[in-house]
DNA sequence: TGTGACGCAATAATCGATTATACGCAAGCG
DNA sequence: CGCTTGCGTATAATCGATTATTGCGTCACA
């Protein structure tokens, strides 16, 4: 997900660009977005601007409505608690899949991307909100890790697309909610470790579900009403 | 899903034309798709050409290759279960969803449903070819009509693209898997209309897991190797 | 003063042309 | 004789221009 990659052309960059500037909320829940202002900004054609746009439109985090354009998608209650059900469903599923199948090379690799995630989350606490977005990255790449072993890459492909639709409401939320997220990281580690994958999948249920209670509280979150 | 929409632009309803080109086998699994011989093809620029590529990219229905084109997506074995795996996953979630939220508008719609799909399938045992496509549209219009009350517009679109693309690869098979599956799809509906989800579930798992025996016995569908 | 038709400005959709890249073949060199 | 390097063609990527649509503001008329 996340990262623009550097060799790619034009298209694929405007692409990844636009995407995490939806993502990290660079550009404004339901607001216009013009051609012509898109291609000052990018600084591409308006056909290849089009080209990102159909793209994120097949994603849903753009909307095209008729002849009238595109627009960024719109950041609702129920579309959070949607997009959260369904990162359960299938980050539930991939994990049972994972524990499974998971070699030692898995652990390691869970084990790494805790590690990196667990020093980020200090910086969090210590308050330098300038890691806001690597922390982020980071959590990725431990969930990621975590079911990287569950020998689906449609499943995985689908589980970053939901990811990074729920990440978009988590970026709003600006208050640190990492003491209580640290800790379930922690459990689900562990929970890898024994190859516990009913207990992962409890622990991850609430760590989702707090998230989501997080975000419908903070008024940063939904901005609408 | 599937039928082309009538008054859209040129770029919608080329979209739509490709991605069913696809699904129903008339483009094959892995070809490269030239630009130009598509201008021809569909009457419609490159630029437009390519809008629609980029969509069904993100789809996975359509595979970008760097700075070299686009390939049809190929159909694999793996990836045949990968998918079947994730419309049971998707479906029976929101099978459960629906049952416990369906009103009587609900099972009207499941009631008309089956109906409709029932017909096409007495003309398809009657050996009536020619209504394969919309026997398919039927029984996709049924599958809907029974998770249509789960109340997520989210998994409702999820599930509708990995529906389609399973649907590509019964498409392939020519024989008619219909007595079985007809019977699954009437127990279906009869657990509706009891609203006993655990029962619906078990007869979609066996009817998913059916269909994908079907077609990987079925040396129609699979082409590689 | 309200309403509807008209036209103008803004913007989207579509296109064809231009530039860049990749691939195959052939010629030169080891 | 095989490998590499350079050239030409085929094809993709990108662009700017042209056409179509929409939405708003204004003016005429009831």
């Amino acid at each position: 997900m996340i990262l623009p990659s550097e060799d790619a052309g034009v298209g694929q960059s405007t692409y990844e660009t636009l995407r995490t500037d939806i993502i990290f909320g660079r550009l404004a829940p339901a607001s216009k977005l013009k051609l012509d202002d898109l291609r000052d900004t990018y600084g591409a054609s308006v056909s290849t601007i089009r080209e990102a746009l159909n793209r994120l439109t097949t994603e849903e985090l753009v909307l095209a409505e008729g002849q009238r354009g595109f627009f960024v998608a719109p950041m609702t209650a129920k579309d959070l608690v949607e997009i959260a059900d369904l990162r359960i469903l299938l980050e539930c599923h991939a994990l049972t899949l994972s524990f499974a199948n998971g070699d030692t090379e898995w652990e390691g690799r869970i084990v790494s991307a805790h590690h990196k995630l667990h020093r980020m989350e200090q910086r969090m606490a210590a308050n330098d909100v300038s890691v806001r977005e690597s922390w982020k990255q980071y959590d990725w790449e431990f969930h990621q890790a975590l079911i990287s072993a569950c020998d689906s890459a449609s499943l995985l492909s689908l589980h970053g697309s939901v990811f990074d639709k729920y990440l978009r409401y988590q970026m709003r939320s600006l208050t640190f909610r990492g003491d209580k997220a640290a800790r379930e990281h922690r459990e689900m580690l562990d929970a890898a470790m024994d190859r516990d994958s009913e207990r992962a999948k409890t622990i991850l249920r609430s760590h989702i579900e707090g998230g989501v209670r997080h975000c419908l509280n903070n008024p940063n979150v939904l901005p609408n009403r």
